[in-house]
DNA sequence: GTCTATAACGGGATAGAC
DNA sequence: GTCTATCCCGTTATAGAC
């Protein structure tokens, strides 16, 4: 051991840069236990399966963002506008660090066969369903069915931004800055504000 | 072999759809060939590693899909709306199967650093600079920098479809329909297109 | 709690008969 | 072109000493 993190957190840093980086299957315990300077067997005493481990890497930092994403919405009163409530779901993620751990929150959203029952059914569902009835305040003119297709472009037009941040600035000739991400919060705002608010025609079978 | 279909094509049809639903790394050899009721031995032959079967089950979908986006985009004339660019690039993907091939275009979109080089730079980032060119004439007033990062919102708002769409019926209540195709193609273009128009306001570092 | 050593298994790839 | 049999490697997980 060098340094004077307890081994359980050193597994667990080590583990979510790299699931990040590389993928839940195509990272090994044993990439883990060397970039974590630590035993392989450690990882089966702490956690019990790499599956557990995956569930503990991903818990840690879902838990926190949604508890900020909802003292956010509650603090911004009872008729927020629909850039508020966007800002309050944001805000609390992109305060995560994008070499490390935004890349692993990219994972988790892209993989729903994987992640949809320990992740979205456990930790996002409940989340969602708040910010949907916040939203269905602030838009009462948009039907159900098409607010949920907007809420899912939004997760998506973010996501990606997650899974692709740090080689933004590589295929865009240093366009896209992730720098600064008070700029790149209200740029995603404004982008998702002008989609909600786009009229919505009914759709048939044309 | 049970049908007529040659071994290849078995190989690929099979290989597309584990890839889609299970992910790369998750799908051995043996699951693609015993899917596809042909020997292990033969994705060998046909294919030269599990890395070329890859780039070939990527390849056969994404060229003719942006074959059909060039056509597309060349048949709406000289200045085209917002909304017609937008369903010159959306409508060809999703013509096509959501139980096979598109959860495999969502993969491939969502994981830059295994497919940034083999994917994005060889098949697509050709077609998304034709795009954005086109929309920049559509929307002179958008600066470079923001035109960027709405392409990657909307780009990310279509991956997120493809790859949750199987189960977007299950987490919504029914509220998600992806039987209607046109429908879903005219809802994405009018939550983009809303998008693309928002106001864009000048970054600063506040 | 931490280590070494190893079990038990599944993976991709290939040799060689047909 | 297609098959069987097998090699060789890396994987997760565990047993047992310290």
């Amino acid at each position: 051991m060098i340094a004077s993190i307890p081994t359980k957190d050193r597994i667990l840093d080590a583990a979510e840069k790299l699931f990040g980086t590389d993928g839940f299957e195509a990272t090994s315990l044993r990439d883990i236990t060397t970039a974590a300077q630590v035993n392989l067997a450690a990882v089966n005493y702490h956690f019990q399966s790499k599956d557990s481990l995956i569930e503990a890497v991903i818990a840690r930092r879902i838990e926190p963002v949604n508890r900020k994403r909802l003292e956010r919405l509650d603090a911004i009163g009872e008729n927020p506008t629909v850039e508020q409530i966007l800002t309050a779901y944001l805000s609390p993620l992109f305060e995560l660090d994008f070499e490390a751990v935004l890349p692993l929150m990219g994972r988790v959203h892209s993989n729903p066969e994987q992640f949809v029952d320990r992740v979205y059914r456990r930790h996002l569902s409940a989340v969602v369903e708040r910010f949907r009835t916040v939203l269905r305040r602030a838009l009462p003119d948009l039907p159900d069915d098409e607010m949920w297709w907007r809420l899912h472009f939004s997760i998506g037009a973010i996501t990606h931004v997650l899974c692709w941040g740090r080689i933004l600035p590589a295929v865009t000739d240093g366009l896209c800055d992730i720098s600064d991400r008070g700029a790149l919060i209200r740029r995603a705002v404004q982008f998702l504000a002008g989609g909600f608010r786009a009229a919505a025609t009914v759709h048939g079978n044309t």
